[in-house]
Parts: C-alpha cells; structure tokens; sequence
DNA sequence: GTGAAAGCGCTAACAT
DNA sequence: ATGTTAGCGCTTTCAC
C-alpha cells in the first residue's frame, strides 16, 4: 500500500517545507508564483487530498450532517433525503444517513456515533418513546428536528409540517361536492401526527355540519397494506375519504383504482402527499400537497447558520383540488 | 461554549495520566479495578466520546462508507439505501449518501471529498459518460461498482443484475397465454440496462416465434411518465406489454389501471421491480422480480472484507407470474 | 517569502 | 499498574 500523500511528502518530494506547501494549497499569499505553481502540480500528479482527520483535530469540525430518519423508502423522507442530499453536495458538506426504525436505541446510539466524528449538525425525526437511559450528550453539535417535537433537554430548531388547514380544507371539498358519507384513514393516533391529522378532518366534518361516524374513520400502521383495506371498507360504507397519510394514500389510491374507479370518479377521493404520477392519473389526484423541498431547503439553511434561533419553521401544506 | 471533554481533560479531573485513562475506555488490561471505574464513570458523566478524527491520524481509516447514487427517490436506490444503512448501523459504520443525477463532475467531486473524509470505502453506481478530465486517485478507498461497470483504472468488485432471463420468460409467458402482438417500454439505449433489457425482450419474442414490430418497442428516458404515456399507445396497437425498468412500470401500470384495466388481463402486464402493492392488486401484478436485499448485503458483506476479489457478483431476476 | 515549533486527541512503545 | 514520549497531518504563531 502507497503511503499517504500529505504536505510533508510533497515538501520533501519539493525539497522545501511543508508549512510552503501548506500556504500553497491554501492560497495564502506569501509564496513565490513558482514555488507554488510547483506545489500545485506535484500535489495533482500525486493525489493529494487534505485530511479532514487533521483538519476536524485542530479544532473545526467535520463537514459532516448526520440525518436520523426511520427508514427511507417512505416517499417523504426520501424526497427530503433526496433534496437535503443534494443542498448538502453543494454546500460542500457530506450527508450521513442513520435510520432510527423509530426505535429510540437506535437514535441515542446514531447520536453518539455522530459525535465521535465531530459532526457539524443532525436532522432528526425524533423518536416517539422517551428515553429511559440518560440524555445523550450534545455537546457542540447543532440539532434540528424535523416534523415531530421532543424534548432533548435543551431547546432546538424545529421544521415541522402544518397539514391541520389542508386537511380540513378537503373534508370541507368533498363535503361541498355533495358527499355525506366522508370517511378518513390515518395513522393510528398513537403517533401524533396521527392525532393531528384526525383532529383536522373532525374539524373538518363539524365546519361542514356533519357528524363523525364511527365506522367511516379508520386507523392503523402508517403502511399501504392500512390504506388498502381501508378504501375497501370505505366504499361499501362511506362515499369519499380523505387520507392522512404517504403510503395509505398510494394505498388507498391503487385501491380504488383496481376496483375499476377512478379518483375523480364518483367516489370522492383526496390523497395525501403529492407524487408526480397524482396528477396524471385521470384527471388528476387532488390531495394533501406537502411542501417537501421548501422543508428540506429550510432545513440546510438552518444548518448553515451560525447559531439559529430555536424556533418552530412550520410549513403549511395545501390542499389541491384536481 | 465548553471545551471538549477529552482524555486529558479527564485525566487532570482525577489527577492521573491521560493514559491510564485511555486504557481505561479501551480494556486494556493494565489498569486497576477502582481506577477503571473511577474513569468509566467520570467519562459517562462527561459525556466523553473518543474523537474519530484522532483515531483517524494514527492510522486507521474512518469508519465511514460513501454510497454514490443517481438520486434516492427511485425505489430501488432507496430500497437498496435502506438495506445498506441498516447494515451499516450493523456494522458501526456511518452511511455518506452522493447524489450523482448522473453527472460525471459530481461523481469525480464526491470520491475526492471522501478521500478528504478517509472514508473506508464507497458503493458507486458509476455515471455513464466517460471522464474527461483524469481519473480520481482512489487510494487506499475500497470501491465496489454497482449495477452498472465502467472502467476506472483499477480492477474493482461489482454487484449486478442479471434480469435478461427474466425478461425473456416474461415475453414468453405473455406469449403462452396467446399474445401476439407483445410490447416493450423500457429505458433509452443510451444507457446499458436499456439495451440489455431491451436485447432480453428480443430474445423473448425470438424463442416465443415471434417478429418484432417496431411501433411495439418504446424507448425513453427511465420515468413514470415514460410508462405511462408508453402504455397509452400500446393500449392501441398491442395486447400486452412487458415493463423495463421501475419507474417505468409503475408509471405504466398507474396508467392501465386508470384506463379501468386490470393487471390480470385482458391486456397482458409484466411490470419491473416489486413493491409490495404488486402483489395485492387484483389478483397480482405479474413481474420482473430484483433481489435488491440480497444487493445490498452482498456490497456490505464486500465492504467488510480486507481484500475484496474484483469479481462480478450477479444476482438473478425472476419472473414472477401472478 | 520561507521555515521551525507547538499543539489539536489519541495510542504504541518504552520507561518506571 | 501507571507514567512519559513521540508522532499521525495540519495550521497558527513566531522567527528569520
């Protein structure tokens, strides 16, 4: 194996000192034209990469951003994985990813491993438990959660999402399109977001002068297979739904599509999320839209600054009627 | 802000050398019982994490892995980003997620930052085109090529796909219930999944006694929207049609379901990839099968290895009839 | 314009 | 069982 090539190599290759290279590199002004038209194409010939190892120990940290997601073949979090990826690239900082599977080990675990490299900043979708072990320490490393809230005991910037608004906007949609039936399929309301979510569409169902039923409003796993077996309940009982979810809407959409429906068809459909192919089905998907980018943009920002102010970003989602 | 919490610092605190400390936390066996403890605990309280980036100057690479992808939104690179993040969360390695969008510049500036980062190794899908400028020095970085291989100045491990024999069995299926006139959507020969995948398609209605007609055969960029607006046209000249990439066949069976169709006939669909909805839509989306778990262990197990062989690990696609 | 020294956090090698 | 030294690659500080 070829030893490492670093400023002293080079200086000895050069036959000068390696503080020369070093301002050579760095663009500091005082060396001589040659010396460092030298320095730089020894250093190109011979690969020569600065060591962020050396670097991260003279006190900066890493250009590391660690990003804690539960898993990232959801849709979302791989389109704010995607987005974030990509502002990171550019940012010139890399993007580590850790998946949580939302078990709160794991995140304490991704946390201190993020320290041990000296990681500038972490995205967090903090787990829903509380921790029974003790805090982890933060130290110097910039926290930002994303969509859910959790104390960490110190105060962070949070980007969370607003969907309370759209999701009442659709019950109030179907509603004015003639449906009295409108059912709901959500996540369970033991995660919060859950809870948000069929608070709104109540909300939603009373600003219409309608009354809940019971057997119309349907929760389960944040999956597909939930939004599946749901709209198949859901068009014996009711005759619209509404969806507070990514992957029961697509669930629910491949549903009733299969059951030879279409989504602006008389069942009165409103999805939740906005993948490219909604709006092509048909004459279109309406739907839940959730400004992914805008969080994912807001997020790298945030990461940027020097000292953001723990405040609550909240994004509102629209509703878009097709 | 306060100071890092270091061996040292720990070691003044309780009036001993930073080495005893440091054999502490690493189990040397040299240290005394109350002495140990008397560290362990002081260290937990501290919050003392051992600086990577130290580690790393004396020698040892950072336990950080590189993925270079060409997005992550794409089901299989996020499937295969999932399954490779939890193995290695498994193997305590930190997962830097690239994205390339298939751009050769992006590509090279990622290697060369994860050099800088001493990263052990990176998994690369490598982009198309050819560098023009000179290749990166790869070092001591391992590399492993996925799905496709370009040459980049040293013999490399890839993991691939073979999904030709899938692809034939799945023209001939077609063929066996009695379609004549069978189509292909696929991705643009440009690319060389596109042409194998095509070429495979052509074997199909070779063995199957079939001539190909050209209006059959769409080619275009590797979207949904490709798939669908495929799918629209064959609806008219064809009876079925086999599907050549993911996005693909998603966008082409949104599209035959929003027709009214069902994936189980009339029109004979084979689609590519297999999310979960495939298998509860009707009674089953027929298709092309890729092991993308078994990918990703593959490149992990690989990464694990002192000195991986450059071989080439294919992994078979099955045709899956529902 | 260039160089020498020191120190960031850590451990292997060598004292004691 | 514990302590001291040196050096990994780099930049800041202080000579010259």
């Amino acid at each position: 194996m070829p030893t490492r090539v670093t400023i002293k190599s080079i200086a000895r290759d050069l036959g000068i000192s390696h503080m020369t290279v070093s301002r050579a590199l760095s663009n500091h002004p005082n060396v001589q034209k040659e010396t460092r038209e030298a320095v730089l194409k020894r250093a190109e010939e011979l690969g020569y990469v600065r060591s962020a190892a050396a670097t991260a120990m003279r006190g900066d940290r890493m250009r590391i951003v660690g990003l804690l997601l539960p898993n990232i073949v959801n849709e979302f979090y791989a389109r704010f994985a995607d987005t974030m990826a990509m502002a990171c690239e550019e940012a010139a900082l890399h993007l580590t990813i850790h998946l949580t599977r939302d078990d709160i080990d794991a995140e304490t675990q991704a946390l201190r491993r993020l320290q041990e490299l000296q990681a500038r900043a972490v995205v967090m979708v903090p787990t829903p438990g509380q921790s029974q072990a003790g805090r982890p320490h933060l130290q110097a490393m910039r926290v930002l959660q994303l969509i859910r809230e959790r104390d960490i005991g110190q105060p962070v910037p949070t980007v969370q999402v607003d969907d309370a608004g759209a999701i009442r906007d659709a019950v109030l949609h179907l509603a004015a399109a003639g449906h009295r039936r409108i059912g709901y399929i959500g996540a369970t309301p033991a995660l919060s977001s859950g809870r948000v979510r069929l608070a709104a569409y109540r909300t939603g169902l009373a600003a219409a002068g309608l009354s809940e039923e019971a057997p119309l409003v349907i929760t389960g796993a944040p999956t597909a297979e939930t939004g599946r077996a749901g709209l198949h309940r859901l068009l014996e009982s009711a005759t619209a739904t509404v969806c507070g979810g990514f992957e029961i809407s697509n669930g629910a959409l491949i549903a009733l599509l299969s059951a030879g429906q279409r989504p602006d068809g008389p069942f009165g459909f409103v999805g939740y999320g906005d993948p490219s192919f909604y709006s092509w089905i048909g004459a279109g998907v309406s739907t839940v839209s959730i400004p992914v980018d805008a969080l994912a943009h807001c997020a790298v920002e945030l990461l940027q600054e020097d000292a953001p102010a723990p405040e609550r970003h909240a994004f509102t989602a629209r509703f878009v009627a097709r």
